[in-house]
DNA sequence: AAAGATTGAACTGTCAATCTTG
DNA sequence: CAAGATTGACAGTTCAATCTTT
């Protein structure tokens, strides 16, 4: 295991990290700063908005995204007492929570989206060619099949369908 | 600023970021797991060890990694409560403060650097061609410069001169 | 007053423990 | 006991306030 990385690899490791990191904190600020939510109160919001009966379970919420059960339990709940959405009881299954955007949350999620893509036009897309849409892509293809290896259903066949050509 | 985002061009974010997370997430447990010590924890041990003196001042520090003078503040009083860092006064300008390497800290550096090279190069490098690799570097040159605009000065060249040609 | 750094409060995310229902 | 979710304790990060030295 002793086999270290070049120089060159290390450079383009640091310089990989660094632009994902800047990427993360520009779209964080900016979404913070213009439309009053954090980039994790967006994407529930969206996660809710993309649910067609604008209802869904704690549970499928956290699979959607990826989220440990207590992270999802956890920013539910702040959400709520901000007002940007709601829990109530399921009938049919007592253990269940479904959550739904409150109206405060729909208006946040309608002013933040053209913020948002606005956001990662300027900062991701802008600067990249073509050439590097496609290469992006599929490196990033790459990268998750080989960590999937059997988890993650799904999330990156969506990818395979939709590329750029 | 209403120009949305096309589903290839959301599929394509959506696949950066979550690649991203990946390979952090990856990247911080099996250097938890393995060493016992956080990614952060790995940065300022390395940093520390960049510095030919092994002591460095903890503005300094923070200029190399970018991080906020609090933050630096805060994670070296932890690592120092576990032994893996010093802290003592300067001499001569008696508002800065020296940070060193403890002997744990060098020994889980030793310990630290094989497990984290060896994740990149599984995790990042190995799924990609040498053309992924050159085109990954482009794009985060290109990226990193415009997000740059005058700041975060060099980080970007030392990219340019160790580019896989 | 400005520079270098520390501190405390508030917030996010993780892990393990817990509670309730099936 | 297993599944769905909540809770509490803890580490990491940011912001503003503070303290000391220049």
């Amino acid at each position: 295991m002793p086999e270290l990385l070049t120089e060159q690899e290390q450079a383009l490791w640091r310089a990989f990290a660094m632009m994902s990191r800047r990427l993360a904190a520009a779209l964080e600020s900016r979404l913070q700063r213009e439309a009053g939510i954090s980039v994790p109160d967006f994407e529930i919001l969206q996660a809710l908005r993309n649910t067609g009966s604008g209802q869904v379970r704690a549970g499928e919420l956290g699979a959607m995204l990826s989220w440990e059960k207590s992270r999802i339990s956890h920013h539910v709940a702040r959400m709520e007492t901000r007002g940007l959405v709601e829990r109530t009881s399921c009938e049919d299954d007592l253990r269940g929570r479904w959550v739904t955007a409150a109206p405060a949350g729909r208006e946040a999620l309608e002013r933040a989206t053209p913020i948002y893509h606005d956001e990662v036009r300027r900062s991701f897309f802008a600067p990249l060619s073509r050439a590097d849409e496609t290469a992006l892509g599929s490196a990033a293809m790459r990268i998750l099949d080989a960590s999937d290896a059997g988890e993650c259903q799904g999330q990156v066949e969506q990818l395979g369908g939709a590329m750029p050509a």
